[in-house]
Parts: C-alpha cells; structure tokens; sequence
DNA sequence: ACAATTTTGGGTCATTCGACCTATGTAGAA
DNA sequence: TTCTACATAGGTCGAATGACCCAAAATTGT
C-alpha cells in the first residue's frame, strides 16, 4: 500500500532525473537524492528510506565506502549499488560492504525496480498501478510537464488525433473528467512526475 | 529557501487537513501528521521537524506531556501549541513544559504562521509566493481538487464569469497557458495542495 | 476621505476539448 | 491461427476553455 521510500544517490543530476522519471509508477517514492557519499550517509539518517539506490563513483566518499557505513549505522536502509560497468571486483567489494544488489547502469527499468523490491524483500507490484499503458503515461508526462496536445503529437511525431484518443484513454482509466483532473489523480498514484 | 519543516499533531483529521492547507504556500512543508501525542513523539524523533503544530488534547498522551518529553528528547523541535481555549492555567503548563507559543485554535492562519516562524527563529516569508490572491488560490485549489469551473462557482456562490476571471488572472501571475499548467506550478509552489 | 486592490459581473470570439464513433497495422498470447 | 491489446488515424459535435475587452461594488490601506 504505502510505496516503497527510496534515496537516489548520484552525482549525475541528469541520471537522477531520469531515474525519479522512470521509477514512478512503480510503487516507488524518491524521499530524497543525494550527490556524493557524505550526504548519501546523511540522508540515510534522516529520511531512513527502505532503499537507497547508490552509484559506486561518487565524490567526497564514494559509494562502497557510503554503503559499508549506512549498513552499519542504518541497517534498516537496504542499499542496491550502480555501476558503469560490471567489473567483477566491484561487485565482490560492493557485495562485502553489504550491498543487497549491484546494477549495471545500462540495464533497463524493470530491472531496476525489482532490484529495489528483492532489496526491501517485497514483490514487484505486478500489475499494480500499471492503469496506463507506456504512451498515455508519457503523453500525460507532456501534458504535466506544460506542453500542449498539439506540442506533444509534434514531439512524439504522431498526429493530434491520436494524442487525443491516448489522453481519452488516459482520462477513462484514471476516472477523470478532464485532464486536470487526470494529472492531478496521476501523480497521486505515481504514475507521472510533477517535480524537475 | 527551503522550508520549514512542520509536524501537525492533532487527533482531528479535519483539522489537520485544513490546516494543511492554509499553511500551504507560507513557504511552509507539512513532514507529517501525527493522531496521538504517543505518534507525535515517535514522529518527532524520526523525522526531525522545525516545528510542532500540537494540539493539547489528544488520546494516550495528552499535548502538553509529549511537549515536555519531546523538547527532551529533541531538542531541535520548536512545539506550538493548540488549544479550543485559552485558559491561563494551560498557557502557563504549556510554557513550563517547553512549548514555543500558545495558540487558540480560532486564531487566523496568518497568526498560526506567525507563530511557526516566530518559534522557528525566522521571520514569515512576507510577500514572498503571495503571487496570487486568496479568491484566485481558494478556486485553483477547488479546481486542482476534481471540481470543475460552474461547480466551484456553485460551492462559492459567485457567478460563473467571476470564477472564470479568477482563473484568468491566475493563469496570467502564474505564467500558465491553462489551467493545467496553472495547477501543477501552483502546486510546486505550495499555493495549492494536491494531497489529502 | 481617498487611492489601490480585490472581488464581483458582463460580453464576444476563435480555439480547444472531450464524448462518441469507426478503422488499420502490429504485436503478443491463447 | 485467432483473439486481444496497443498504437495509430480519422470524423463529428456540443460544450468548455482562454484571450481580449469592459465596469461596478466591496474591501483595504493610507
């Protein structure tokens, strides 16, 4: 019922953005984000998230260093690591830190999302609040994010009509009348983003 | 810049989510609620509040008794306290046991925010994302709620061109094509709430 | 008392929106 | 293969929306 709380930690604005993007709808709220080890460990004292999703290179203290501490002054924080690339090191040295997971960062997003739920020792919702499909949420996406339907159908190169039907779509699964409405219900459950 | 950080601790449901809402675009974030002075307690340790909106009289531990106990045990929460009335016996129990202010609940919610920053240390944000007018906030909050225009018109008794020239000239302040755009900047500024 | 702001109300206009309908191609599942 | 779901695209139609004007109470501040 209540999602899942998870800290991102990276230094990469731009990864973190996509990440709170692509991790909503599942369940899943960004209680904060972090841009180096020190404040990952900070952050993971005040927020207790369930689990924190932390890159390996970070400044300050990076992320295996990061993760040994937060197991050992938060054990209630699970922590699921990213990486670059798999070298097999690290994944030994994140493994012995007491990283419950380590993802490379070209996986996809289902991968993700279930490393973070096997890292809270929850099931993936399945189904749950998957209402929409892939393109009504990322039309509904534009729409929040203060595009018109017209910007969107150019955006995505398809017609206004079809934006149209997706938003109607949208609109009848979300129980809404308009597409305020639809917004609003939306990121209630998640499935699109009002922050960035 | 960032802002205050707030708990409401009152066994009113009603009143909290009323609450919520005024202090809502006063540069105020309301980290919790909290039923009891018991959950007050344990919401205060956990999530480290500026401030405390604690209501006297609650179930298993009354407001005056978890104030003492928590300006013990965190020190870093101002408490506020809320009272139906304004009894000088409370005031002076309320004051031994640490709490900041004394607030009878029928006082304005510019007093309520007063007191919050005045417990916090800081000064109230003046003007600050006073943007928009009480009417324009009150109708863009009905709005952001389900309701649609000749509705909130109906619920406020004005005529449907007025609620249409309210969000007309919130749309023009908040820099939004529509009404959509309106409600989720509106939102971000914390003038409207899309909780509860 | 006066000025400024807010709140209230009106009108017209083109544009947009949402409801309702059908239809095609492409997947994937049974 | 057949069936279902999805994405794509079109049409029509009435209602709602937003842009652009305007003005008169009511309130507030000085």
């Amino acid at each position: 019922m209540t999602p899942l709380r998870v800290l991102l930690a990276d230094d990469h604005t731009m990864l973190r953005e996509g990440l709170r993007r692509s991790l909503a709808g599942h369940g899943i709220e960004i209680v904060g984000e972090a841009n180096d080890g020190k404040a990952a460990l900070d952050q993971a004292a005040s927020l207790k998230p369930d689990v924190i999703l932390m890159d390996v290179t970070m400044p300050i203290l990076n992320g295996i260093d990061a993760t040994r501490q937060i197991r050992r002054t938060v054990p209630g924080c699970a922590v699921v690591m990213l990486s670059m690339h798999g070298e097999t090191e690290m994944r030994s040295q994140a493994a012995k830190a007491g990283a419950a997971d380590y993802l490379v960062k070209d996986c996809s997003t289902d991968d993700i999302v279930a490393a973070i739920y096997k890292a809270a020792g929850m099931p993936p919702p399945e189904t749950d609040s998957k209402v929409l499909t892939h393109r009504e949420a990322e039309i509904l996406q534009m729409i929040a994010d203060g595009k018109g339907t017209s910007e969107a159908a150019a955006a995505l190169f398809i017609s206004l009509k079809t934006v149209k039907n997706h938003l109607a779509s949208a609109y009848a699964k979300l129980d809404a009348a308009d597409r305020t409405q639809a917004i609003v219900k939306a990121a209630k459950l998640g499935i699109i983003n009002l922050d960035v």
